[in-house]
DNA sequence: CATGAATAAGAATTCAAA
DNA sequence: TTTGAATTCTTATTCATG
């Protein structure tokens, strides 16, 4: 379902420092949800989560 | 000189609706700055600029 | 140090397919 | 309408060079 997968989204990039969407997606599947890079780069797209370039955190 | 380039972005960015490095540095060498992809992608990192996934502007 | 050319790495999109 | 695999496109970095 993806408004859960948005959740967890949000959820992992506020935990975690996740530098890019294959980290992101593996994430995911640890948490149940089997997405390849290709569908997180989609849900990014839906969320307006944006790339930042700091050593704090990549997404945001 | 780097300076007076990294003002030269902003101001680019602020007006026009920027999609990707190389059409940034298009822009710049239409003004006087002779600079490739590479050079365009370090500047943007030392402004963090961020890409922004939006109908309205692509970098910010 | 700043930069470019070339390359590696990462992200977006196309093209099925379900 | 959603997704993955493959591909294309974009960005970051490496490795010189000035």
């Amino acid at each position: 379902m993806k408004a859960a997968r948005h959740a967890m989204i949000l959820d992992i990039i506020s935990k975690f420092n996740i530098e890019t969407q294959d980290e992101l997606a593996e994430y995911l599947r640890r948490n149940g949800f089997d997405v390849t890079q290709a569908t997180v780069s989609r849900d990014i797209k839906e969320l307006r989560l944006i790339k930042v370039l700091s050593e704090q955190r990549f997404y945001k």
